[in-house]
DNA sequence: AACATCGTTCGGTATTATAGAACAATCAGG
DNA sequence: CCTGATTGTTCTATAATACCGAACGATGTT
């Protein structure tokens, strides 16, 4: 992690915007120099500074700290750039619509999973948002699709690395468990959910691949357990190893 | 602006994040010290750092940096918090899709307007974004909705504060002249960009109100001009109004 | 093969961020 | 209405820290 050169006063300007991504959206002064165990002037200087960059705004009624709107705007320009969005978009639209289930796309990105995209299924009333947040890889359908085509010594790098929980009671945490699931994703070539993060709630991922070959990302379509039968595993898995390939192959994927 | 205690480093730094929005997503070292007017290796701690927090990321071929995963994160938070547009957010897709024309939403911002939303027109092939961009006030039907609302005081702050130039030969520029197109605002209670920032482009717009009373954002119903007929105007202005009414006293606006 | 340009490293210097105490303003409770 | 404990904010001396210029090795170009 930490290498080379290191600006102190930068790094705990974003470990104070950090502070604000729990479940606390506003925070005093005194609230963040706890949090960082920092003296308040410190921190009051940094968050100034955060202020006029549009970074945080201030609430004047509670003369408390939020995230600013520069972070939306310059999270939109991320957006943009991303093109593999862009470009699976359409294929996610269609799995949903054809499906009538909700599509998510997941990148892997430091040693976990990043929602970037989802379309939620056309009769979806409460909408739960991934998008944004991580997940681990261990557990979750995009998390194993992308495991499984990771290289030997980086899965067992990754399974050494991290504890993990289980989330449910068909969470698997031992590691021979999880090798030998993602022998099995391999040979299907998809990965299921089997309400391993949320009872009732299963899912189909396939792994997407860039242009060395090497797996960068996942869709997966997801459905309460209900719904989702053998028969439909079996046809969602089909429709969903195609358009992973596609999507592959517009990246530049020149393989199987 | 520049109030209060500033952390240079941590200004520089975000200075540096900066120069990403342009229309080049990668830059070097050299560039970025370059358009910073500061040498490399203070530019080098200081991208180090951004790449160590997320904030920046580094394409391996070519050793250029781009903007990090963490700043789109860090936006869906703040999106997510955005409740004045989950609260709309019905509203527009009703208007697009009674319409069938695409409908925005933008925020005031730092005597600007910053568009947070949108629902395309159905029938939309190219999609020429404008979420999370800025936009002027003086010219735009958003911009000019929320403008006709502000207190003299800040419209003629305003005003007097930022050069404005003709987008199209229908852009008002001339002070006297948009003074009298605000007062035509208020006594419509929507406000018409008539190509002025496009040729081709009509849209009407609607003022939202917060709790306060204040201005704080406004909906606008956008089309080509040929589709946007004085019948089309009428309807649209009408139901526009309504459903700023609406969103306003959601947001807790006791008014007329 | 010489050259130019890139990202990166190094170390002395003095600018700059830091921390702790004091400040005014606000709020809660008696 | 006053007290007392918060809050965010300001100030200042100190020394830690970020800065700069020069040098480095690695690439890629002429």
């Amino acid at each position: 992690m930490g290498q080379g050169v290191t600006i102190q006063s930068v790094e705990r300007a974003f470990r104070i915007l950090g502070c604000f991504a729990g479940s606390i959206p506003e925070l005093g002064i005194t609230d963040i120099s706890r949090q960082m165990g920092l003296g308040k002037s410190t921190i009051y200087g940094l968050v100034n500074t955060l202020v006029q960059e549009g970074y945080l705004e201030q609430n004047p009624e509670n003369k408390c700290y939020r995230l600013g709107l520069k972070l939306f705007e310059m999270g939109c320009i991320v957006q943009e750039r991303m093109d593999i969005r862009e470009l699976a978009k359409p294929y996610l639209k269609e799995l949903s619509a054809c499906f009538k289930m909700t599509v998510h796309m997941g990148l892997y990105k430091d040693y976990e999973v990043v929602y970037i995209d989802k379309v939620d299924a056309p009769d979806t009333r409460i909408v739960y948002s991934q998008v944004g947040k991580r997940a681990p890889m261990y557990c979750t359908g995009i998390g194993k699709a992308v495991l499984a085509e990771l290289e030997q010594r980086e899965i067992e790098f990754l399974l050494e690395g991290q504890k993990r929980e289980p989330l449910t009671p068909h969470t698997l945490t031992a590691k021979d468990d999880i090798l030998r699931e993602l022998e099995g994703i391999r040979q299907r070539g998809y990965a299921i959910d089997n309400e391993e993060v949320e009872l009732g709630l299963k899912c189909v991922a396939s792994a997407i691949y860039d242009y060395q070959g090497k797996p960068a990302a996942a869709i997966s379509i997801s459905s309460s357990a209900v719904r989702m039968t053998e028969e439909q595993i079996r046809e969602a898995s089909c429709r969903l190893k195609k358009a992973a390939e596609d999507i592959s192959r517009k990246l530049g994927y020149r393989g199987s």
